[in-house]
RNA sequence: GGAGGGAUGCCGGAGCGGUCGAACGGAGCGGUCUUGAAAACCGUCGCGGUGAAAGCCGCCGGGGGUUCGAAUCCCUCUCCCUCCGCCA
């Protein structure tokens, strides 16, 4: 949230970082009803300073009692409006997007993003490399019909080495968050409205979520329920940074992606992911930034995917966000990019929302900055995988980080899990 | 689901209609002492709004009400705890 002292002192900046976000921020609403929400707490506040004047200790005069009855009217009726008119621009302040970073790139769309760096080879094929969709139907992973029979579209059935192979990246992942200092939390997945607020899923993107009749909402992601971790919560100096891994699944109605990756896996109303929150000191939130990147970045490097970091413009960044980098692995087979993190510093644009103060060895309480980051999405990354390191019979040899997970060296025809027994079910092979 | 109890400052915990922004303890901060540290002692110490400052205003879980006056009384919401029931 941007404070009110803020969009008074340079509401031109504000407008224009949500111009160059293509937002609209109500500012000129604000600051009108801020005149006029001044105006009238002054108001209000000579009359209850009068108030209190009269009646300090105990007031026996019935004349003053008489006078004091009059003026709680007058004050109640004033303070009715200024209350309407805190709530008003509490509401508004709600809608008005982060600015982001003077460094960053101001752009329309994802054609103003900036490739920062190209990581790892493409591995050479000697063969036209299959889709990841073409592999799961050889070996047996996926299986989009009968999810659609049970769910709807956009959802997916893992099966046989599907499952295994999602669990042991998300175990790497978990794994590897913690080599790099990441204290793991299991959360729910559902959360209050103050929740999704505190991080900015809502007001504004409330049609983006599930929502249940209690009026819980389905994570988003993990994001949610760990940055709400700290909550209204006053931390100490000596606590920063603090640094939570969560793996969880996340729910979206991806609403405005109508038509675009319709079928597989690459775009889910559930998935999972694996990810990274800091908490930290204001000072060093940008320096934390490329920390919490090159964290996400290893898990793609120890799996020895190809991939690129995009630091991404005003006009993809995001509402909340003041600086962004996507992560996008290569996918050989489909020939394509898949973002597969999103790493972003918020300044304390969502401590403000969710009250994540720290007290400063001197000087006044101060606002957390907080930073996300997928390490990783797990089912893009599944397919980058995949994709990458296939073989020409179509068997899948395992990265050898993740030999000790899951067992096996290579997802092969020859060791492919199917069911067996009376009533055998198997999946196509 | 039923019956009770509770929510106070960074933390613990008093207060139960007026001088309470809130006793007391702890933590923190400043100091004395010490070669240094600990202990002890002294002092300081809630958050926010407004203001150059003095000050003024608000805040005792959220909202509403009673009253000249509410942390204290009433209503309501949220959350937590205890007991019973149900349940993986």
């Amino acid at each position: 949230m941007i404070p009110l002292s803020r969009i008074r002192s340079e509401p031109e900046a504000v407008a224009q970082g949500a111009r160059d976000k293509g937002e609209a921020a109500p500012v000129d609403m604000i600051l009108a009803l801020d005149e006029t929400a001044r105006q009238a707490r002054t108001e209000v506040e000579q009359l209850r300073a009068e108030q209190n004047r009269i009646s300090k200790g105990k007031v026996a005069d019935p004349e003053q009692i008489g006078k004091l009855r009059a003026m709680k009217a007058t004050i109640q009726e004033k303070e009715r409006e200024l209350n309407a008119l805190e709530q008003q621009i509490e509401e508004l302040l709600l809608y008005v997007p982060n600015p982001a970073h003077p460094g960053v790139p101001v752009g329309a769309d994802e054609t103003g993003n900036q490739v920062v760096r190209l990581e790892g080879e493409p591995r050479p094929f000697s063969f036209q490399p299959r889709t990841h969709l073409e592999l799961g139907e050889t070996l047996g992973l996926f299986d989009f019909a009968r999810a659609a029979k049970i769910s709807g579209s956009r959802f997916a059935i893992l099966a046989g080495w599907g499952p295994r192979l999602q669990r042991a990246l998300v175990s790497y992942m978990l794994d590897r968050a913690r080599e790099n200092g990441y204290v793991e939390l299991a959360t729910p997945y559902l959360v209050r409205r103050e929740a999704m607020t505190g991080t900015a899923n809502l007001p504004k993107f409330e049609d983006d979520a599930f929502r249940t009749d209690d009026d819980l909402f389905l994570i988003p992601t993990a994001e949610v329920p760990v940055t709400n971790y700290y909550r209204e919560e006053i931390l100490s100096e000596e606590q920063l940074p603090l640094a939570h891994v969560a793996h969880t699944p996340c729910f979206r109605k991806e609403a405005g992606a109508a038509g675009k990756d319709t079928r597989g896996f690459i775009r889910l109303h559930q998935f999972d992911k694996v990810e990274l929150v800091r908490f930290v000191h204001p000072d060093n939130s940008l320096d934390e930034l490329e920390k919490l990147t090159s964290h996400a970045e290893s898990v793609l490097s120890g799996l020895g995917l190809h991939y690129r970091v995009l630091l991404m413009c005003t006009g993809d960044m995001g509402f909340a966000q003041w600086k962004k980098y996507d992560l996008e692995a290569w996918a050989p087979g489909m020939e394509r990019f898949l973002e597969v993190s999103s790493c972003s510093v918020f300044g304390d644009f969502q401590a403000r929302r969710a009250g994540i103060r720290f007290r400063p060895a001197s000087g006044k309480l101060q606002y957390v900055h907080t930073l996300n980051g997928s390490a990783l999405a797990v089912p893009r990354t599944m397919v980058a995988l995949l994709e990458t390191w296939q073989q020409e019979d179509s068997t899948v040899v395992v990265p050898e980080v993740l030999v000790p997970y899951l067992g096996v060296d290579h997802i092969g025809l020859d060791n492919v899990v199917v069911n067996s027994g009376i009533g055998d079910n198997q999946h196509p092979l």
